[in-house]
RNA sequence: GCGGACGUGGCGGAAUUGGCAGACGCGCUGGCUUCAGGAGCCAGUGGGAGCAAUCUCGUGAGGGUUCAACUCCCUCCGUCCGCACCA
């Protein structure tokens, strides 16, 4: 047998340039097929090239949409860069180097590698977002944002990383610190541009009932938009007509309130400075506060400080009390309106009334007689709902029922209403870097902040001399004179552009419509849109991608598109949501489960895994690995079991000539039940099946396996009879190779092409039609009827599928352990019999 | 603290959703391929007892529901992830 061995290597290469000739990748605007839209995030390019995380996902939603191209589907599978960011921009100005030079390289780099792995994106659309020709729209959404009074200038005081020098989203603090470099994150009061999402937020929320999103994911925006329903109250100024508003989600224990406490910065402060009697001391405890970093601040063990503004009271509405006003740093001035009326029945409250010996009353009553008992005596605090008591006509009823009767109650006096707060926050969108969208607005002293017009777009990046950001915080740009200086839009004077640029997450926000248009340069954003090329692709069918996106790029770009969905800027047909289905992958660890990372050494390149065994081989691994949507961690040797797979059938495909039949032999039966080359053909039908069901439901790592038994199957019966199958006349039939090949495609896409071909078939193999399953010949005749006695197995007897209750017992008690079992021992009580499946006798002691 | 996921052989993991626990792969053991090698082939492989047929125990721990529990319910232990002074 002198055949050449599986040589991968030589294969791949091959086939890779007949898919790119043959464009059969290519989506196709305007066709009459269903179109099918399958994204996976594109990755920044980052100078490490592809990691085998990327791999993963990306051979997932590869093989969904190879399936889906083989069903008939017009499938738009693309590919971009999102390229803009602080890695490049540090590498650049480490070597001197212009950012799209090394972006450039690093492109390169990644798509080279996307594309030895048999990838099926449609390169013709390959979009980059720090093309200007890109960039130009994800100003002018910028400018629409503007235009639409949700994009503000605010001084506020931002997250500033000193070592990257830039200022951070909250959803890019960790536990306060940088997320990209993990120094500690400080305050920084700095004029930022902001996005109003906070306006959009109920809609996020409630809009996750249009999608099909993993659980989970639906979860934890849910989580991070953080809706809470209450009231806003009133508590006006003793000696005035002023009040201040308090946000509380239980309004229940307002009787029980016996002070309030602002925020340290909350404007109050400045506003009655003249009346608080120590307002040194306030304003010092201010200056504190704001130097405590967020991470010592969240200290649960850090002991509760506050000040109180000495000469200033309050009146409780509901009581008609006065109260006093503290101010102490555990109230977030960010949140509901940075204020809190303090009771009781808040451990927080509790500590610093008990420290500073502040009057507490208690009005809800635990269910708990002995906590009730303590908790009315002030010697613990209760933080749960139980009965009201102390609350004047609103005694006697549960926390629950009280709410909605206190607020109409103070309605109607007008101390308070209903209200909804949110712990989103508005979206810092500046960033003092170079290597980003700059800002398309210009500063004119008499006309303030002006949008650039259209017709200039872009405002492309000049180039500079040094990329550095700069101790002050200003970006890298405002050195350039010529740049920084041009004329206002409105009156035509001496007016300054702005030099902040944009968040990495700008251009991700709407990449997914540049997908639909053939090429990027045609691309155009427009009110009252009808383009058919977004309506013709979006929304989005399946979107996959890390589970780390799930409040930033998701929301984000959910965000948006709702905005120009709003606007008119995409077709309304579309629907408010980009995308209808989104799915989520597990990381890869390096090996023993510990996190991949350069530090650690423990990276796994894929080109020496492509190199050492073949694309196939890393794909099908990956595929292999474990659950999608798991982490699981990577193992060399596991490599090498999808590489003798892929090997074992290349070898049974070339060794022999094309047979016509094959017997059946799976693992589990014996040799003896050979001779029905229907059953092999059952298999078979079995494995079309449960492939194509376990891609659908991204149960890559069962598709596989049920692809080895069938392999398995195919080479005992070549390999362990006394004469192999195909020399006795009967093999794989033909046709039977053919459906094999296909439905192995997706996943191991060179080795099926090469087969095919070798095998002399027609065409390429992944265009071929995915293969239809014969339910008649999945459908068992014969069953494996399981016998249980008092729910053990005692025996297992093949009969046909139909028996009944009465013809399996009449069989089974025939049986000789059954029967000596039931009829010496003990007395049958009762027979459970599932159809098709088991027969139980129940039975109880014959002595009994 | 809150929310979510999870706990199955030496390892990664299967189990039609209540009906054969351990598919498939790795590893290991024995054998075959008239040299060697393995990324080839065959067989075996949860623990214990037995020459064997077979018996028995077994899905983090304990309890419950059921003819029947990896699966459902309760209590506890443990791991991972997300959020975290959110009023």
């Amino acid at each position: 047998m002198n055949m050449a061995k599986y040589n991968p290597q030589k294969i791949e290469k091959k086939w890779q340039e007949a898919w790119y000739k043959s464009s059969i990748f290519k989506a196709k605007n305007g066709s009459k097929n269903k179109k099918f839209y399958l994204l996976v995030e594109f990755p920044y390019p980052s100078g490490d090239g592809l990691h085998v995380g990327h791999c993963r996902s990306y051979t997932a939603l590869d093989i969904i949409a190879r399936k889906k191209r083989m069903q008939g589907f017009n499938v738009l599978f693309p590919m971009g860069w999102d390229a803009f960011g602080l890695p490049t921009e540090n590498y650049a100005i480490k070597k001197g180097v212009h950012p799209s030079v090394v972006t450039k390289k690093n492109t390169d780099n990644f798509r080279r590698q996307m594309k030895s792995l048999g990838l099926s994106f449609d390169w013709s659309r390959e979009i980059n977002t720090t093309d200007p020709k890109y960039y130009k729209w994800t100003q002018w959404i910028f400018l629409q944002l503007f235009k639409n009074n949700l994009a503000y200038k605010d001084k506020i005081a931002i997250n500033w990383c000193p070592k990257d020098k830039i200022g951070l989203a909250n959803e890019e603090v960790i536990n306060g610190k940088c997320e990209r470099c993990g120094a500690k994150v400080e305050k920084r009061d700095k004029e930022q541009w902001m996005i109003k999402i906070t306006k959009y937020a109920d809609r996020l929320i409630e809009d996750l009932n249009l999608v099909d999103y993993l659980e989970k994911i639906k979860i934890q925006q849910k989580d991070w938009i953080g809706e809470s329903h209450g009231a806003l109250i009133k508590f006006s100024l003793e000696g005035s007509e002023e009040f201040i508003e308090v946000f509380t989600t239980r309004i229940d224990t307002i009787f029980s309130g016996t002070f309030l406490i602002l925020s340290p910065g909350h404007n109050f402060i400045d506003k009655y400075k003249n009346k608080i009697e120590n307002i040194d001391e306030v304003l010092k405890y201010r200056e504190t506060a704001k130097n405590t970093s967020d991470i010592d601040r969240t200290n649960q063990d850090k002991d509760i400080t506050g000040v109180e503004l000495k000469g200033i009271t309050v009146k409780n509405p509901a009581t008609n009390e006065e109260m006093p006003v503290w101010t102490a740093d555990f109230v977030l001035e960010q949140y509901g309106t940075g204020v809190v009326f303090a009771d009781a029945h808040d451990k927080r409250d509790f500590k610093m009334a008990k420290k500073y010996g502040i009057p507490l009353r208690t009005s809800i009553k635990p269910e708990n007689e002995l906590s009730a008992q303590k908790a009315k005596n002030l010697e613990e605090c209760f933080e749960g709902e139980g009965a009201l008591y102390n609350s004047m006509h609103f005694d006697g009823l549960t926390s629950s029922e009280a709410r909605p009767k206190i607020i109409s109650w103070l309605r109607e006096k007008g101390y308070a209403e209903n209200k909804i707060s949110y712990k989103l926050r508005d979206w810092v969108f500046s960033r003092q870097h170079y290597w980003g969208e700059p800002i398309p607005m210009i500063f004119c002293v008499k006309c303030g902040w002006q949008a650039v017009l259209e017709k200039n777009l872009p405002v492309e990046l000049p180039k500079v001399k040094k990329y550095q950001p700069t101790d002050t915080g200003e970006s890298p740009l405002s050195a350039i004179e010529k740049w920084v200086n041009v004329k206002c839009p409105k009156c035509k004077g001496p007016a300054k552009r702005e030099t902040d640029t944009m968040p990495n997450w700008a251009g991700s926000n709407w990449y997914y419509l540049a997908y639909t248009m053939p090429k990027i340069s045609n691309f155009k954003f427009q009110i009252s849109n009808s383009a058919k090329e977004f309506s013709q692709w979006m929304p989005v069918d399946w979107y996959n991608g890390g589970m780390e996106h799930t409040t930033l790029h998701l929301l984000y770009s959910r965000f948006i598109f709702k905005f120009l969905w709003d606007i008119g800027a995409v077709p309304k047909i579309i629907g408010a949501e980009p995308y209808k289905k989104r799915t989520s992958h597990g990381m890869i660890l390096g090996e023993g489960g510990i996190k991949m990372s350069k530090s650690k050494g423990n990276v796994i390149n894929p080109d020496s895994v492509v190199k050492q065994y073949g694309a196939d081989t890393l794909r099908v691994y990956e595929m292999f690995i474990g659950p999608f949507e798991q982490m699981i961690p990577w193992d060399i040797k596991g490599v090498v079991g999808s590489r003798r797979f892929l090997e074992k059938i290349y070898n049974l495909v070339l060794k022999k000539a094309i047979p016509a039949k094959i017997p059946t032999v799976s693992p589990s039966r014996t040799r003896d039940e050979v001779g029905a080359e229907e059953n092999f053909k059952k298999l078979l039908h079995k494995t079309i099946k449960k492939v194509g069901d376990d891609i659908e439901a991204m149960k890559f790592n069962t598709a596989v396996s049920s692809l080895m038994e069938f392999v398995n199957a195919w080479s005992i019966a070549e390999n362990s009879l006394d004469k192999p199958a195909s020399d006795k006349g009967y093999g794989l039939a033909k046709k039977d190779l053919q459906e094999f090949l296909k439905i192995l495609s997706p996943f191991a896409p060179h080795l099926s092409e090469e087969l095919w071909q070798r095998a002399g078939f027609k065409g390429l193999c992944c265009a071929q039609k995915w293969p239809k399953y014969d339910e008649k010949l999945i459908e068992e005749k014969n069953i494996l009827l399981i016998v249980q006695i008092n729910g053990k197995v005692r025996d297992k007897i093949e009969v046909n599928a139909g028996i009944t209750q009465k013809q399996a017992e009449e069989i089974v008690l025939k049986l000789e352990k059954i029967k000596n079992r039931i009829t010496n021992i003990k007395e049958v009580e009762k027979v459970v019999f599932v159809p098709g499946k088991l027969i139980n006798f129940v039975t109880i002691d014959k002595d009994k």
